[in-house]
DNA sequence: GGTATGACGGACA
DNA sequence: ATGTCCGCCATAC
């Protein structure tokens, strides 16, 4: 079991409801920046993800229009209070899902204000 | 064990 | 805007 497929699934986990990410921020959170496809991977092997948070950096669905996938894709998110276009588009900058930063922890009180 | 194929994404014509 | 080519990695033949 490689820990990165257990991150990448443990990534697509945390993204909440209402929310999306895109494949390549999960790669990237994961360690491994060019990789999406590695991402659309994990999702097809692990049935029991939130995989319909995941879209692509585009702000589209993944699948082609039409399609049964994309369909259900599109389903899911309205029933989650997401706004889905026709075409499968969705407004990243207001739906897409952002980790918490991490918060600057160490020294920051004497170089805070040094930048 | 190559080779082709994706729910991708970037570069470039 | 549209299309091709390529890097990436797991899977399926």
């Amino acid at each position: 079991m490689s820990s990165l497929n257990e991150k990448i699934i443990a990534l697509v986990h945390n993204i909440p409801r209402g929310r999306v990410a895109t494949y390549q921020q999960i790669a990237a959170l994961a360690g491994k920046i060019q990789a999406p496809r590695l991402v659309v991977a994990v999702l097809k092997k692990n049935e029991s993800l939130p995989w319909q948070r995941v879209i692509a950096k585009t702000g589209k669905i993944a699948f082609k229009p039409g399609t049964h996938n994309f369909k259900v894709q599109v389903r899911l998110l309205k029933r989650e209070g997401v706004i889905v276009a026709k075409d499968g588009s969705i407004n990243l900058g207001k739906y897409q899902w952002r980790r918490k930063p991490r918060r600057l922890r160490g020294q920051p009180h004497m170089f805070r204000d040094k930048l």
